[in-house]
DNA sequence: GAATTCAACTGGTCTGACCAGTCGCCTGGT
DNA sequence: ACCAGGCGACTGGTCAGACCAGTTGAATTC
């Protein structure tokens, strides 16, 4: 142990910029700043720090590469306020999945995971509110069927949301949300999904009223396994052979 | 449908340092450009892209912030690349947790699944020179929970990783780490871990050699189990009273 | 040969300028 | 009284050039 106490940390130099980032950032997330609201001009920022300007514009890059901020050329208001958004969680994982660090095999067995897993805890906790929009969001998607495929993506978006909020956890939305994201910016042109479009939105309905009714059934072992299957499914043939018994792991758990 | 066929996309405007940073970071996750390689000096960089110094400063503060690179005051070999890493992810995860967005139920609740599932997977696919590292990583924190709480901590990451790996997807363990990471930031301060410190590590060690075994014997279902248990029992105290019911639940998913 | 000095870098910051875009007011016509 | 158009005062994006403090490595000195 050290003979004179508490011995003194390392400090490592704190760019100004960084300061400035901090500030803006902790009065956002503090809930001071909330969404929408507007920071001063950056010529007004320049005066309230007493930085430089260059030095005000990192600091407002580093927040909007954070998804924290978006500013627009000629905007009087100045820089508009986001709020804390999964958009740089998503950013974060793409590069990941982009990355040789992470195969798409890897990706799809994680969603697998967290599909499941938001799927087992909202049968658990589940209220009859979240019942209703899973529902509607399916209704959705059904009609939405003859529409288009975006729109109906949109929906099962939404459903899958739904979901995620029943479990109470909106992280595991969240991130399942990215890695959605990211396994379709990976993988989407690989699939030609137009091909039988028709047929597999259909497929997908009747998937997700699967679900639904297990979550309201409250069998989470089955909600859980149903998402994995439908997945499985889908991205088994896309995924590289040698990871594909990452898949077949993953389906095994329940 | 649209009469004229395809419709034009709409079309934002893409800033110069963005362009900038596109180019550095699809280098970086290609693979061109590995980790510990060095980008050239800013002002070479202002050459290279035919762009102001400014310019090239806030591509740079993008990458930086997005954990891809570092850059250190005076540094002839310029910008260190660092690779994809967790941080940014950890980062996006504490700003999510910070925020009312997500409590520290959720983030201990979404660990508790990330670390089962990691653990479950582990047990199936695991290597022998897998269960190898494992061993040796208790063997560490053994001998260095004399040392000390940060060393063993230190060893205790090495050993999650160890059974990341053992997984066979790298995303669970990055994730998995960054929400770790997420929940120090968010509540070290509130556990005085240091009063029974010593008892504490003894007991993760005896918690630590139970999950090897569990993985060893191919049992998932414990080594799951037995990873919710031990973030319950050490986290279920601290959270929010209302969201004690997520990490209930999540605990009797096995 | 080892210690010291120094010059040529580096990144961090500031200043001041220009551009293109946006907004709001103010004017002119109806 | 109202609306259209234009004009100016902003905005953020970019560039150029300068200075500073720090690092590095080679030349210099002992």
């Amino acid at each position: 142990m050290s003979a004179q106490g508490a011995p003194f940390q390392p400090v490592q130099p704190v760019r100004a910029y960084q300061r400035v980032a901090e500030q803006i950032e902790d009065r956002i997330l503090s809930g001071d700043l909330p969404p929408g609201s507007r920071l001063p001009a950056e010529r007004e920022l320049v005066n309230q720090f007493a930085v430089g300007r260059s030095t005000v514009r990192e600091a407002l890059r580093v927040l909007q590469s954070a998804g924290l901020v978006r500013s627009r050329p000629g905007d009087p208001q100045g820089a508009e306020v986001l709020g804390v958004t999964s958009d740089n969680l998503s950013r974060a994982l793409g590069r990941l999945a982009r990355s040789q660090i992470s195969t798409l095999g890897e990706l799809v067995q994680f969603r697998m995971v967290l599909e499941a897993e938001s799927n087992r805890l909202a049968a658990r906790l589940h209220s009859e509110s979240d019942l209703a929009r899973m529902s509607e969001q399916i209704e959705r998607m059904e009609s939405l069927s003859k529409v288009g495929l975006h729109a109906f993506s949109e929906a099962d978006a939404l459903f899958h949301r739904a979901v995620a909020e029943a479990s109470g956890n909106s992280l595991l939305g969240l991130c399942a949300r990215a890695v959605h994201d990211a396994v379709v910016e990976v993988i989407e042109q690989k699939i030609a999904k137009a091909a039988d479009a028709t047929v597999w939105m259909e497929r997908s309905v009747a998937h997700h009223r699967q679900v639904l009714a297990a979550i309201r059934d409250g069998d989470g072992a089955r909600a859980a396994q149903l998402g994995r299957q439908a997945l499985y499914d889908y991205y088994a043939d896309h995924v590289e052979d040698d990871t594909r018994r990452l898949l077949t792991a993953a389906l095994e758990d329940g």
